[in-house]
DNA sequence: CAAAAGTAATAGTATTACTATCAATATTTA
DNA sequence: TAAATATTGATAGTAATACTATTACTTTTG
């Protein structure tokens, strides 16, 4: 998988950058710190000067690949869902038993990210605890419904279908596919920041894992009598 | 109903602001105009600048209310989950059936305000709005833990604790009562905000409502034997 | 080697997020 | 009712944020 992972190049919507960060050592290097400073000091207390000084980079330099730091972290999180989606199909496309495969597919979007595939200047697991920390505050703006038209958000949505085709594949009876698939995506990312700051909130810790509890969530509402 | 929540003084946690904005004119103002500019304009670009002109009152009078906007934000959540609090207690109290007792919960938990109370000069319809809108950003934050420990959210979590004694009533060898009761909570205002920004994201619409699907997810897993 | 592209440095603006001071006005209490 | 006290308003000021514009230097490429 690392190998193949390997030639993996997101694609992103390119009105989200002004110039790609793929396409130079500096863009690369701002894509690199600014998840090393986010997971850090947080997104709110962010700034685009302050990864200028971390890389040694002028403040104008960066606002030349992102408008600002709204855009940057757009970018940030479509690649991650990018890269979920990758692993999702890559790993369930050979799965022909539709159970086993909505199984292996929530496992991969609710388990944490715990290695660093370190091929990449992307930290994996960082950029996994900056969508659990930071994600929502990407789609609740003002402007979200005109950045939504624009596409910005369409990985995420690819990857919610996804999931939802693959609960209809399961129970085609079933009436709330696609809130139950939003469900287990957003719950997860929640579930995992509940298990790190309001412990008293969840069942999930150590032992018990958002895997297992929205495995179950999802079984339990699948060809089940009571949900006709 | 109406007129005993006339009396309601929601008791929020008096380290979330520096003068209590109920002592005073002032204050009610403060609050009240909160609500209509936070929705007007999103969290994100509201001020104490820009409030002050709307009341006709200084930028620096409202500082004696509130340290920041952040804390202001935690005072309304804090309001508006003390409300339903009230009226989950208020509501579900008669019940003896533990089954009907959840449903009811759920229902207050998961509905949308439609009607504002209009005795206060707190718009509960707009308070709602803002809290799906805006309520992650108050976790959200670097602070969180900190904060937590103060008990600013101490209401959000008592609700929760409530829904999930509802749960083990029911069903009390289910195993993830917690994350269940936090996953309809948060999942409620997501499946909201995805009904009026995403709605290829959510089967809920004008017919199918966040509350039918709640009740539907939690009942398939309570009593259900596929779940031990 | 010259042109083009990319980057850095500097400067500058408007806004935000406050704090401090003092005067004016209301309210309380002796 | 006068004095004491609390509350609010007005003004000013600071440091940081979120940019934009210009110019010059450096590297890449044709």
């Amino acid at each position: 998988m690392k190998f193949i992972l390997q030639d993996l190049k997101v694609n992103i919507n390119n009105n989200i950058y002004l110039k790609d960060p793929e396409s130079s050592t500096l863009g690369k290097k701002i894509i690199e710190f600014s998840i090393l400073l986010i997971d850090e000091i947080g997104f709110d207390s962010f700034t685009f000067k302050k990864l200028g000084e971390k890389i040694g980079s002028n403040e104008s330099s960066i606002y030349r690949y992102f408008e600002n730091k709204h855009k940057l972290l757009l970018y940030l999180t479509s690649w991650y869902w990018g890269w979920l989606e990758y692993q999702l199909v890559f790993t369930t496309n050979s799965i022909s038993d539709a159970k086993e495969k909505l199984n292996k597919a929530i496992e991969i979007i609710t388990r944490a990210t715990k290695e660093d595939s370190s091929f990449s200047h992307i930290n994996e697991v960082l950029l996994n605890k900056i969508v659990i920390n930071e994600y929502s505050k990407s789609y609740l703006t003002k402007e979200v419904d005109n950045e939504n038209k624009e596409g910005y958000f369409s990985i995420y949505k690819r990857l919610v279908n996804r999931i939802k085709d693959m609960i209809m594949e399961v129970d085609n009876h079933y009436k709330y596919p696609t809130s139950l698939a939003s469900t287990v995506t957003e719950g997860s990312l929640h579930q995992h920041f509940l298990k790190d700051h309001f412990s008293s909130l969840t069942d999930c810790d150590e032992k018990i894992t958002p895997t297992t509890y929205f495995i179950n969530l999802v079984f339990n509402s699948l060809n089940n009598q009571k949900n006709g």
